[in-house]
This record gives C-alpha cells, structure tokens and sequence, in this order.
RNA sequence: GGUGGGGUGGCCGAGUGGCUAAUGGCAGCAGACUGUAAAUCUGCCGGGCUACGCCCUACGUAGGUUCGAAUCCUACCCCCACCA
C-alpha cells in the first residue's frame, strides 16, 4: 500500500501511479479541494465525473464544524460525505498561515479563535494527526509552520525548523494512532524553507533523515512569491527528492502552474482557484482567461471551451453562462467550477499522455504560447 | 375646476444659496482570487481632452434675484393624492 509506481518520465516531468487504500492515483494529477468535505457547490457524482482521482478535505474546518468525533461516528469522512476514492487531509497548517491575525503560536502548537463562534481551539502536531485519523483519509499531512511568500530568512528558517520539530511529533503521534491498521492511512511531510534555496535544501534533508516517507510535500509556495521564485525552487529541489515517491506541491494551482510544476517533477497539485474562481465566474481556457460575466459573452452560442468535455462544455452556451451569472443562478457558479475542475484534470491527463509517449516538451511549450497569446498573466 | 405634494444623472433616491459633475443603492462595465473566514473583494460609471489638471453640458421648461442656484422668486408644462 502507498507505494508509487514510475511508468515513464520525459526530462523532469513524471508519469506515475499511485496506490492508495480507496484507489490508485494517475499522476500528474490535479486534486479539487473540498474543505467541508464536499468540493463548494458540487455533487460528489459531479466531481468524479469531472474525472477526479482523489480530493481534500480540511482538519481545521471539519475540527469546527461538524468535529471529527461527529465525522468519526457517521463513518469516517469517506462513508459521512460518500466520497468513495481516495482522499486526503490538510493538516490545518495552512490556517497558521492564512488566520494569522486569529491565532497564537508557540513551539507547542497554534491556538486560534473559531472564526464560527470565537472560541479558543488550540491545534498541536499531536492534536492535527488525532483529529486526521478520525476523519480517515488516505493521505494526511504534517502540521507546518508556512510563512508568506516574501518573508526573510530568518523567519522562513525558524518556521522551517519548528516545521522539522513538530514533524518528529507528528510521526511520533501518527505512528500510535495507526500501529494496530499501518496500510489504512499514510502521513507525508512538508518542505518549507520560503523561497531561500539553502533553507529549501535544509527542510528537504531534515525530512529524508526522518524517512521513510511514502510522499514528499512541498509548502510555502504560490503564497505571494513571484512565479520564477516558485520555480527557482522546484528546480533546487528536485535533483534531491526520492525518484520512488510521489511529490506533491500544496496549493497550487493556476494551469499554467500545473504546466510548470509538471515540468519540474511535480505529480500532484490542490487548489482553490478552480472552485473559487468558477463561482466568480472567472473560466479558464485553452486560450486563456475568460470572464463569464463578460458582455461579449452575451451572444456567443459556442461552448466556454471548444476543447472541453466538460458538464458545461458539452451543453451550455458562453450566452447562457453568461445569463446565469448575470441572475445569479447557483447553477452558473456550478458549471464553471465544474469546467474549472475537468480543465486542470484534463491537462493533468494530457500531460500525462504526452509525458509518456515522449512528447511533452513539445506539447508544452505549444499549451503556454496559446495559453498566453492574448498576453495575460495566468 | 379646486387644494396639497412632487418633477435630480439608465432606474430608485439624497441634497434646500458656495466645500456639487452632484451622497447612497440598483443596473452596467472592468479587474482580482493559488494546502477556501470568499456565491467574495476592488475599481470605473454625463461628455470631451495636447488627461493625476482643464473645457463643455447638466438637477421638468423659460425667465429672474444673486458675486454665486439643483437649492430663492415668477410663469408655464407634466405627474400623484384628495375634493368637486
């Protein structure tokens, strides 16, 4: 169980498979994420339809609300939701990050006021696996310490080091909670460091010390740091990693960063943006952006995507999306996040296929100069 | 026909002498969003410019008072309510 399997590479970019307890994983692979555990706004049926291998779920906010106790009781996370295939919990680390102004940390573990009720929770190491465990996805994280993208290197190398400390604790606890069922669930690590390439080297060392793992994390990324940093790091990074385990950069991304990523040995992505994005109404195309809520969409009978086999893609004209988002039908925001998810899926998936016929350089630099012909950012 | 109330930028609606090209809201337009405190947030929103400054046109219509009027006065037009 969690072993990877390589079934072909093309310069940095991988092609692998992964074998989990509720199913085996095809990377590259974009992850949706579903906090509650329930990616925002879809059904399950939706989600797997879009083509999705495996989804997140969040420690903190299912610690909040319903508890994992609750979780635990209606089944596990799996059973409670129905989500049959893999999945995989974030640790409540990226809250220390993105609830800075809500909570206290100390080596011993972050306290953070409830943004539900005001309540005081206090999250340790310990107290992320207890609660990881009851929630029983297949692949749960550490609990990191991650900073913003710009911060200094002391401070990244602080963080850094006392995300090393409370991985000991980590694997300590997560170790009790599984001895009696070791194939049931399996923790990774996470390299933090910032964007400082020796601080990056050190938090990757630090970790292979502790192996092994059964998948290596990366952190800290896409948090405000500019894009050629993210790369800077990947790139550190990845003549180090274990060829044998799957990588998995957290949080990340827009399409083009799954092109970039991929292309520096990056197997599997989570993000948002997706998700959020759709619900704004924000598409993602193989021509670039394109904003639903537009007035020139307001004729256009051709699909958002004329390359998509997506839910939306397959039935829906841009005029109509457009007329959803305007009246402000639920059904809008479901259908672009629905395209925004089968969108990265797809190109995880042709990503794939061409690193395994041997043709993925080519195909991506011919993805990017479309992606960005019409000179956008992301 | 009489009495009273009212006519403000695409719509609704503040504003009763200068700080008003005119508060708000809606509609419209554009943008942001990366391990989800987000069905959210931000900007623009009379016109024209050799624009972080200037010039036009604007508060029913026409005239008047005033250094200065959406704000005061007069007439007219229209709308609403009630009374005949």
């Amino acid at each position: 169980m969690f072993e990877f399997t390589l079934n072909g590479t093309a310069g940095a970019a991988r092609a692998g498979t992964l074998a989990l307890p509720h199913g085996t994983v095809q990377t590259p692979c974009f992850m949706p994420v579903g906090t509650h555990g329930a990616v925002r706004g879809l059904h399950p049926d939706e989600v797997a339809a879009a083509g999705a291998q495996i989804i997140l779920g969040n420690t903190y906010h299912l610690h909040l609300r319903p508890g994992e106790d609750v979780v635990a009781q209606l089944g596990g996370l799996h059973r409670f939701s129905t989500w049959s295939k893999p999945m995989l919990t974030d640790s409540g680390g990226f809250q220390v990050f993105s609830l800075s102004a809500m909570r206290k940390l100390d080596e011993q573990g972050v306290e953070f006021v409830s943004h539900i009720d005001g309540s005081k929770r206090f999250i340790s190491p310990e107290k992320s696996m207890e609660i990881q465990w009851a929630l029983g996805a297949d692949v749960i994280m550490a609990f990191d310490h991650l900073l913003p993208g710009q911060s200094s290197a002391e401070d990244a190398h602080d963080a850094m080091q006392r995300t090393l400390r409370w991985l000991d604790r980590c694997r300590h606890r997560h170790g009790e909670l599984t001895a009696g069922d070791p194939n049931r669930q399996t923790l990774w690590p996470i390299v933090q460091g910032g964007t400082h390439a020796d601080l990056r080297h050190a938090s990757l060392m630090g970790i292979l010390e502790r192996g092994p793992w059964t998948g290596v994390a990366i952190g800290g990324l896409s948090v405000g740091e500019p894009k050629p940093a993210m790369h800077r790091v990947l790139e550190g990074l990845n003549p180090h990693l274990p060829v044998d385990r799957p990588r998995y950069l957290m949080g990340v991304g827009f399409p083009d960063d799954l092109i970039e990523g991929i292309a520096r040995g990056v197997d599997l992505f989570d993000c948002v943006a997706a998700t959020r994005n759709g619900r704004h109404g924000s598409a993602w195309t193989a021509d670039g952006k394109v904003s639903v809520r537009g007035a020139t969409l307001r004729l256009d009978p051709g699909p958002l995507d004329a390359d998509c086999d997506c839910a939306a893609c397959t039935r829906f004209s841009r005029a109509y999306l457009r007329h959803l988002f305007v009246a402000e039908e639920q059904l809008g925001q479901r259908l672009v996040s629905i395209h925004n998810i089968r969108f990265l899926i797809r190109l995880a998936e042709t990503a794939r296929a061409r690193i395994l016929d041997g043709t993925f350089d080519s195909w991506a630099a011919a993805w990017r100069s479309r992606y960005f012909a019409k000179g956008e950012t992301s």
